[in-house]
RNA sequence: GCCGGGGUGGCGAAAUGGCAGACGCAGCGCACUCAAAAUGCGCCGAGCGCAAGCUCGUGUGGGUUCGAGUCCCACCCCCGGUACCA
């Protein structure tokens, strides 16, 4: 503050310093780790790199600007901080633009990064341009093919048969998103099911290191989903014979059954066997093959979910084989139905049911009349159904009385001794189906040789590059089976003819690794080099929507563990810590959407009101966890803040020195700095911001009172800039410049507070008779009981409730309240 | 269905088991203005009352506690995920 006298240094306008600024900062690269100070610690920090769907979203600023923020905290807290940007630029979207007669994906994709990055620039970001992946570039999927080729050879990529989603009609196989109700979404012709030989990598290897989560400085709904989503159970499989029919090759072994509740097998009183399993043809008698075939058919309309569901009735969810199967505990026979809440992936795709401890099994039994036996004992009074709860067994012959804990051992062990069971950990997690019957994805880099068979390509002829001109029409193939250039190989073993695999990659295999790239994004010899992956690695923060809790998630970790035990990158897992941002909403509180007409662009806000001012409004609109409404009436409150900012900055009253009256001041902005402070480190973007709105209402009150002691006041004013910097990274640099502060104020250290000026002289308390708010008192922050007691019972209405009453006890919280409880 | 999250004024929200509604939007009143905008000041959960004040109030029903938005039990509604949207 240099002047006494109020000059006016004009209104606030965005538009004019907002733009200087950028330029400058991109000049001189404040962005780019290289220019750091040497000797600081390094931090790295990612936000989940977005899908180039054309125009910038909302929900992409959402996501971007209060990591932006936090990046810019972390800075001022002497870190060198590095903060990439990136696009996931493989996917659907960009195919179907194609399919619908639009431009070539490729084109498509290209177009939309460009346009993207120009957008996001006015965001004032400190985005390091210069690492910028793009996964569609052949640099960067010549090293999703590479991990490909190191999973295969670790083992860890097989082939087996697999079911797809398949439009008779377009002819091709659907993404899940693309059936609705059961119809394309195109034509609307009825979805069925097709089997067909695919990729998969070997997720459940790792299962049981993917469930150890608890460790991660995650929040804990989202390693509950994980774990969830592994589902880890611990139980039993064994065989049952079908009876009369062992002379049948295919049933000479009977089928196999898994079930977490062994001790409860005497209760079975039928089996069922998946729509999909192996053995269904044999197991269906001449009598029954019309039924049965026509409930498969009926199944494979069904999706998975409607499938597991237990809701309403399960009449018609099934078919009698005409098999019996031998219980192996009591010798008797069972008949062996199909269910469609029985699927071929998990466990054996074949079950014992129980309907006394089952209630999926209760319904099935119900609806076909099949006697249900019950062999654990309800607690009295029970008046549901089935009972899945801990009583002692009963109708069990030599495992009754035993508790489930035992009974289970019991019943395993017997298996064992019988040589018909075994015990087994399953988990509900399934591996990792990564074929794509697209074009827009990373070719698969493998080989067919009629001679050698499957041969991976070799890793010097990586990448396989994608053709630019193949059919997307849908022509019953993968789109690159219509290319034969693309087709046609040599085999490196034994140089005789060889087809390329037409399947591409999995996008989900783009966005597993690329956070491993940006620390050496141009390596030619490597997806990232040692010593770089040393310096940034592990992620210390991440950010994304929760919606990938489960899927991306998972699928990163896993990567990194096989990356691990590869010796390419240091930790066990790729983030450290991972923060889930919320969703952002159209205004009328519906998730945005062109066909909704609820879209708000995020260039019309910066238009309107400065990219300050639309930070601050999505870090101040609620919690970032949390999300919510677009209301574009609220912004305006923010705008009005920064202008008070401004005015209170450039047009401060007249500055004495009066260091006493000064006191309350600086009481409010120490305060105010460690309560930002605390609130930036949790990522609570919303109070630190309604804070610093209360400091400048202080110092909007004192200006108008027209007289402030210099010295609080120039402190406060400092700090202010400084706590506002993160999220309001131009406004910032002007103040600062303008106050003296020179170039830059991104540079500066975040100021200390003192923690004696955070403690006001007093404070007022409640005091309450029974719990119920009677009177108010002013007392020093540490006032002793006593001195609080006294206090409150010179308050008229506190007296006038306790006099002739007897105080049973007093409670008091120093600082909040005291509370008298009478009889 | 299953897994996870959420439900507080007209609206977005805040609140280590301790004064519910900070901060902001909208609204109402006032000042400035020829007027409007902008800005500033005041009011702003519901009901009762001239007032002092009283009663009720955090999705619904119950419970624990001196004290519950917060903890426990049961339920209702909304959102995300559910393995080929990313």
């Amino acid at each position: 503050m240099t002047t006494e006298s109020r000059t006016d240094s004009g209104r606030y306008q965005p538009g004019d310093i907002e733009s200087r600024w950028r330029e400058r900062w991109e000049r001189d690269g404040l962005n780019r780790v290289a220019d750091h100070v040497e000797g600081r610690p390094n931090r790295y920090h990612v936000t989940m790199f977005p899908y180039p769907s054309g125009d910038l979203h909302v929900g992409h600023w959402f996501a971007m600007a209060p990591s932006d923020a936090l990046a810019r905290y972390f800075r001022m807290r002497g870190y060198n901080v590095l903060l990439p940007m990136g696009f996931d630029a493989f996917g659907l979207p960009a195919e179907n633009a194609a399919i619908k007669g639009g431009a070539h994906p490729r084109d498509w994709t290209d177009a939309n990064i460009q346009r993207m990055r120009d957008q996001l620039r006015a965001m004032g970001a400190t985005f390091d341009w210069e690492r910028q992946v793009n996964a569609s570039d052949p640099d960067y999927y010549r090293w999703t093919q590479w991990w490909f080729l190191q999973l295969f050879k670790r083992n860890l990529a097989y082939r087996k048969d697999a079911t797809a989603n398949w439009c008779p009609s377009c002819n091709t196989t659907l993404a899940n998103e693309q059936v609705i109700d059961g119809r394309c979404e195109r034509c609307e012709s009825e979805v069925t099911q097709r089997q067909m030989e695919q990729w998969f990598f070997r997720t459940t290897e790792y299962a049981e290191e993917l469930l150890a989560n608890e460790h991660l400085d995650w929040p804990e709904h989202v390693k509950v989903m994980q774990r969830n989503w592994i589902g880890r159970s611990e139980g039993a499989e064994f065989t049952m014979r079908v009876q009369g029919r062992e002379d049948d090759p295919r049933l000479a072994d009977g089928f196999r059954v898994y079930t977490t509740r062994p001790d409860t097998a005497f209760g079975m009183t039928f089996a069922v066997l998946s729509p999909e399993h192996a053995l269904v043809d044999a197991v269906t008698t001449d009598a029954q093959r019309t039924d049965v075939t026509a409930f498969i058919e009926r199944v494979r309309r069904t999706t998975e979910i409607e499938r597991l569901s237990t809701e309403g009735s399960l009449e018609k969810r099934g078919v009698f084989t005409g098999s019996y199967a031998v219980n192996p505990f009591n010798g008797e026979p069972v008949p062996v139905f199909l269910a469609d809440y029985v699927l071929a992936s998990y466990g054996t795709g074949a079950i014992m049911a129980v309907p006394g401890q089952d209630q999926r099994d209760w319904d099935f039994a119900t609806a076909y009349g099949i006697p249900i036996v019950r062999t654990v004992q309800p607690p009295e009074g029970w008046e549901g159904e089935a009972y899945t709860g801990d009583g002692p067994a009963i109708n069990s012959r030599w495992l009754d009385g035993l508790h489930k804990a035992e009974a289970i051992e019991r019943a395993t062990s017997w298996l064992e001794e019988q040589g018909i069971g075994a015990r087994k950990v399953q988990y509900r997690l399934r591996d990792w189906l990564i074929s794509r019957q697209r074009y827009w994805g990373a070719p698969i880099p493998i080989l067919y040789c009629e001679r050698c068979g499957t041969v991976p390509v070799p890793e010097d002829e990586l990448p396989v590059a994608l053709p630019y001109d193949v059919e997307f029409q849908p022509t019953g193939r993968s789109p690159l089976a219509t290319s034969d250039a693309f087709v046609e190989a040599v085999c490196p073993d034994c140089e005789g003819p060889a087809r390329r695999e037409t399947d591409t990659l999995d996008t989900f295999m783009c966005s597993s690794w690329y956070f491993m790239r940006y620390p050496d994004p141009r390596n030619a010899d490597a997806p990232v080099s040692r010593e770089a992956a040393e310096a940034w690695l592990p992620v210390d923060q991440y950010t994304g929507g929760s919606e990938h809790a489960t899927m991306h998630l998972l699928y990163a970790r896993f990567f990194y563990k096989v990356a691990r035990d590869m010796g390419l990158v240091p930790g066990d897992e790729p983030f450290v810590r991972y923060f889930a941002q919320g969703q952002i909403l159209g205004p009328d509180g519906r998730r945005m959407s062109k066909s909704r007409g609820n879209v708000v662009a995020p260039d019309g806000q910066i238009e309107k009101w400065g990219a300050d001012t639309f930070r601050a409004y999505l870090m101040f609109l609620g919690p970032w966890d949390q999300g919510g409404p677009y209301d574009v009436d609220g912004i305006v409150g923010v705008y009005r803040w920064l202008s008070r900012v401004w005015a209170v900055v450039t047009d401060p009253p007249s500055l004495v020195d009066a260091p006493e009256a000064g006191r309350a001041l600086r009481v409010e902005a120490h305060s105010t700095l460690q309560k930002v402070g605390e609130d930036y480190e949790a990522k609570r973007f919303n109070t630190a911001i309604a804070a610093m709105m209360e400091l400048t209402n202080a110092l909007q009150r004192l200006r108008d009172h027209g007289e402030a002691d210099r010295g609080a006041w120039d402190e406060a004013v400092r700090m202010l800039i400084l706590m506002a910097a993160p999220a309001c990274p131009h406004i910032a640099e002007e103040l600062w410049e303008r106050t003296g502060g020179g170039y830059s104020v991104h540079q500066q250290a975040w100021p200390e507070f003192d923690a004696a000026l955070t403690v006001p002289d007093t404070v007022e308390i409640a005091v309450q008779v029974n719990g119920k708010v009677r009177g108010r008192i002013e007392v020093a922050p540490d006032a002793e009981e006593a001195a609080a007691r006294d206090a409150a019972l010179a308050d008229e209405q506190v007296a006038t409730q306790v006099s002739g009453r007897q105080v049973v006890r007093v409670v008091y919280v120093p600082g909040r309240l005291l509370n008298f409880v009478v009889k």
